[in-house]
RNA sequence: UCCCCAGUAGCUCAGUUGGUUAGAGCACCGGACUGUUAAUCCGGGUGUCGCAGGUUCAAGUCCUGCCUGGGGAGCCA
């Protein structure tokens, strides 16, 4: 609970798990005790409320309590989350606390749609839900650090992925999904990544990677569809302008081939008559007139102060106001500073590289849905993948890069399902032949076409709810650097 | 592992070319106000300036090293 108080009437902002309502505590109404009692309620303290609901449109829920009784149940004393800002470390150090806020509340509120709908659509679909396994015996793609335990003096690994695994039970069960932890050792510091977090990963028989592509757009359309009808309330307390998702649940969602999409980065290609280095030249300008009303703005106010017969409080209110405006301009010259590399590093894109975080946001800032990008250059994919018939280059995979900046919220591909080639990827990867013999045996006996790709909680989690820091987005995060709380 | 930035009160931050006794807002306590949404107004005190060393008459401020955190690269979902 927080509470806010003027003369004879308290208002109390009371949460029970569920929601929010505000309780009015009016001293002619409640009486004196009852007044009293409610003036030395703390923020966070449990309490119990009677009273009449009462429709008030002002209020969250168009609902508020007038309360007739109170029973406090504990007084919270010194809770250290107050209701100014607080930097994100600070929060994270409190996250058992801070879970009770109105902003993770409002994300974990989405989070639990997202999982609900993700079951809910494979298993309308008839997908069988059969996990991984989490101890494993080696990388499976070799290239990223694995967290090393302990298996009976054996090493194992924390799975990186359950995507073999994956495949073995879609010959048995024809089409599967897993959806569990996954862990990554690298030492990433960046707003999208976790050491832990959570994977979807269906796997498909018979599917070739048109079909996944078909399969992977329906699936998120659907997901996005219910969280459009289950949660507006909670989309509207996190200031989430619900645009993009709307048109992702409407609009079929644009595929463009690796070629194409080198093309869009460079500028060579417009979309709908616009190209990447065009917006980022546009995006230029309007942070530099930002930056010169910003330097305006406090350039008058800095004036004013020198009166220095001026009222002390009106003089600290304009001097915390020039603060932050320096600081949004210093963040602002930074981001300016940025730019003329962000545009550099698209103009000279090199065909046959992954894109880097500043070529993904400029290829998706032209675009309003989620795109997928297909036939991608062998060398960055891993050694799985289907080889693009006639394009020996190329294998069929596909990422789906959210918009907003927000990157690849699911990759995927069409599996090599050809004995004698994948034998010579592992080889050319340099992978230890031994460990993948089990896999191989799904090319022995009776080795089908199929499909599948992965989907990350967090990031999709991160997107929808437009959090910046996927931290956010989990109850408890991972990452380098922070084990607890 | 590499590059950039930061570390000042419980929290968020200011602190100018090195110069007297280091500041503000919030939180907290008391008071005022019948309707607040981060309420507002008045009063009340709080510091190992991340750590270690150096330069200097003088260091929060400059230099070196280390630690911690943030952003990014790599890697990826």
């Amino acid at each position: 609970m927080n509470r806010r108080s003027s003369k004879d009437i308290e208002f109390i902002i009371l949460r029970d798990g569920t929601g929010f309502v505000q309780c009015v505590v009016d001293k002619s109404e409640a009486g004196e005790d009852i007044y009293q009692k409610s003036r030395k309620l703390s923020q966070e303290s449990a309490v119990e409320f009677k009273g009449k609901v009462v429709k008030d449109e002002r209020q969250i829920g168009g609902v508020e309590v007038h309360v007739t009784d109170l029973n406090l149940i504990h007084k919270s004393e010194n809770y250290p989350i107050t209701n100014k800002p607080h930097g994100i470390d600070f929060l994270l150090d409190h996250r058992h606390l801070w879970l009770r806020h109105r902003r993770p509340w409002a994300i974990m509120q989405i989070r639990n749609t997202i999982i609900y709908a993700i079951h809910n659509f494979f298993q309308k679909e008839g997908f069988v839900q059969a996990d991984a396994p989490i101890f494993t015996p080696n990388a499976v793609e070799g290239t990223t650090t694995l967290f090393e335990t302990d298996f009976y003096d054996r090493k194992a690994y924390l799975t990186q992925s359950g995507q073999l695994y994956g495949e073995a039970m879609a010959m048995a069960f024809s089409k599967i999904y897993t959806f569990g932890p996954t862990f990554r050792a690298e030492k990433s510091k960046t707003r999208r990544h976790l050491s832990e977090f959570w994977m979807i990963e269906p796997e498909m028989a018979f599917y070739d990677n048109e079909m996944n592509m078909d399969l992977i757009e329906r699936f998120i359309k659907s997901v996005v569809r219910e969280v459009l009808e289950k949660n507006q309330f909670e989309l509207s307390l996190l200031e989430r302008d619900t645009t993009i998702l709307e048109n992702t649940i409407k609009k079929p969602f644009p595929r463009i081939t690796y070629d194409d999409a080198v093309k869009i980065i460079r500028g060579e290609k417009d979309v709908n008559g616009k190209t990447t280095i065009g917006l980022l030249e546009e995006l230029k300008i309007n942070t530099e007139k930002r930056i010169e009303t910003l330097k305006n703005e406090i350039a008058e106010r800095e004036k004013l102060l020198a009166d220095n017969k001026m009222k002390e409080s009106k003089r600290n209110f304009i001097q915390n106001k020039v603060d932050s405006m320096k600081h949004e301009l210093k963040e602002l010259q930074e981001k300016l500073k940025n730019i003329p590399l962000w545009i550099d590093s698209a103009k000279n894109f090199e065909y046959g590289e992954d894109f880097g975080g500043a070529d993904e946001t400029a290829l998706t800032s032209l675009f309003d849905v989620p795109i997928m990008v297909y036939n991608w250059p062998k060398k960055v994919k891993a050694f799985y993948m289907k080889e693009v018939p006639g394009r020996p280059d190329l294998v069929k995979g596909v990422d789906v890069l959210a918009p907003e900046g927000y990157g690849e919220i699911v990759g995927g591909s069409e599996r090599e399902d050809n004995l004698d080639i994948l034998i010579e990827r592992i080889k050319e990867h340099n992978l230890p032949m031994e460990v993948f013999q089990w896999y191989l045996d799904l090319r022995r006996f009776g080795s089908v076409p199929h499909s599948g790709f992965g989907l990350g909680l967090e990031r999709f989690v991160a997107w929808i709810t437009n959090t910046k820091h996927i931290r956010e987005t989990i109850p408890f995060p991972r990452y380098y650097g922070r084990l607890e709380p």
